[in-house]
RNA sequence: GGAGAGGUGGCUGAGCGGUCGAAAGCAACGGUUUGCUAAACCGUCGAGUGGGUUAUUACCUGCUCCCAGGGUUCGAAUCCCUGCCUCUCCGCCA
């Protein structure tokens, strides 16, 4: 959520920002409502005043065994024109506050201009892609002949788009999401988190993705629940109506959650194996600090997500988003993207953001400064790391000639001492 | 799911329908004392929002907020209703 004040009194800043993202975000209808809403508040505000003088005059009349016919009559009065304006006020707040959750985070002015995907720019990209001696496999094929993956049994249990992992390929699973959780923990200095993955609609929208983006989540139809998209939604909403010390700041957690999406706008892509799937495991970094330390904060909390990837040795490139491809929340985001050698693509496995107060506004996270003074924190927060395409990415990269795949050393110690899976 | 108790400021915890944004204590912050620390003493000390002055920092003033939403009343932290949450007991259950 953008600062009313802000939009207040610099609009043409704020619209140009919007604008940046494109998709024509107007201000004009939050402006009026606002003009209105504050004159309806002068206006109760006299009223009420007036109500409070009169009532208190009676309270004296009374004690004193005066009579306080007229001044009761003239707050009964006074209180139905308050109920009158009340009535207005809430329907103009709701529908101000309504026209605010729909406006997108402003970009950092460090986010390059750009339309779309092809206007990222790409900032480094580390490691060799593998080369073979042989056509490396996709990973459905890799999979199957392993009989680690059978995506027919899940759809057959659930529906097209859930992976199964089975024997060595399930332990895979658990070994990496156990070794990145370790990694967060014992060398970045995150305090993990085991959070629920049902949460009701003031947290989901307290990150974002209410009331905008309802028809990506999946909700339960007999109570008013959502399950989670991202372990970013529980995890930065735990401190929700808090005032934390700046002492605490920042204040780093990680969570391994399931993570459940709709992929409503993206029927028949990436249809083949699991590259987009509506349940996949993360492992997330949520961080939260003051203004000042966000945009180090951020850097670090990249460079915490990279590390993973370098550990496991697999080649990737970091992307700064442009202001049209950026999330809904987000102020300045990178994409760290995995180099996948069956497919011959690049896979998007973590997205480190920045959010600035934009969150902490709708979910009213506030911290108390030195000198005394209550502030907006900033929160961010990266997938450290997005398994699916973290397993794909192995199982393309590592396989061998003879339909193995080389299990990654650091890996190793949580699959039993195993080399290879196969 | 059934029965009961309760939800007050960063924390603990008072609070007769008007003089309560709220006692007291703790914590925190500033100061005095002190070689340092501790202790003692003095002072400050909730948030949001409208308006005004000044406009970096702040000050003055109105209004709102004692879980949330309704209601009663001239007037509600205080009475009534509904919901949510917490605790205790019972039932059920991984």
């Amino acid at each position: 959520m953008l600062d009313l004040n802000v939009i207040r009194s610099e609009p043409e800043q704020v619209a140009t920002g919007l604008g940046r993202r494109g998709g024509g975000h107007t201000l004009d209808t939050i402006l009026k409502i606002d003009e209105n809403r504050r004159a309806l508040i002068t206006e109760s505000d006299e009223l009420r005043n007036r109500r409070n003088v009169v009532s208190k005059e009676v309270g004296r009349l009374k004690a004193s065994g005066g009579d306080a016919t007229a001044q009761m009559a003239e707050s009964k009065t006074i209180g139905e024109r308050i109920k009158q304006i009340e009535g207005d006020l809430r329907d103009l707040d709701e529908s101000l506050r309504q026209a605010l959750l729909m406006l997108p985070n402003v970009p950092a002015e460090d986010v390059p201009d750009g339309a779309g995907a092809e206007d990222n720019q790409i900032v480094k990209t580390i490691g060799e892609k593998p080369r073979f001696d042989f056509q490396p496999l996709p990973h459905w094929d890799v999979c199957e002949k392993l009989g680690v993956l059978d995506m027919a049994r899940a759809a057959k249990i659930a529906g097209s788009g859930f992976p199964l992992f089975v024997g060595q390929g399930a332990r895979l699973v658990r070994a990496l999401l156990t070794w990145m959780l370790d990694v967060q923990t014992g060398q970045n200095g995150y305090t993990e988190v085991w959070a629920p993955v049902l949460v009701n609609p003031k947290t989901m929208t307290g990150t974002g993705q209410l009331p905008k983006f309802e028809e990506e989540l999946y909700r339960l139809r007999d109570d008013d629940l959502y399950l989670i998209p991202t372990a970013e939604v529980p995890v930065t909403n735990l401190y929700q109506d808090e005032i934390l010390a700046e002492a605490d700041l920042p204040m780093l957690r990680t969570a391994y959650t399931p993570c459940f999406r709709r992929e409503a706008g993206a029927a028949g892509r990436d249809t083949r194996g699991m590259i987009r799937v509506h349940q996949f495991d993360k492992v997330e970094m949520v961080k939260f600090t003051t203004p000042e330390a966000s945009p180090a904060e951020h850097e670090s909390l990249t460079a915490n997500a990279e590390g993973l990837i370098e550990q496991l040795g697999l080649p990737y490139r970091r992307v700064l988003l442009c202001a049209g491809d950026m999330g809904f929340s987000a102020r300045k985001c990178f994409d760290l993207e995995v180099y996948a050698a069956g497919c011959d693509r690049w896979l998007e496995v973590s997205s480190c953001s920045n959010f600035g107060d934009f969150q902490a506004r709708r979910a009213n996270i506030r911290y108390r400064d030195a000198g005394g003074k209550v502030r907006f924190v900033h929160t961010l927060n990266g997938s450290g790391l997005a398994l699916p395409r973290i397993f794909i990415a192995i199982m393309e990269n590592f396989q061998q000639a003879d339909g193995r795949v080389r299990v990654p050393e650091v890996l190793r110690p949580y699959m039993g001492g195993a080399e290879f899976v196969g």
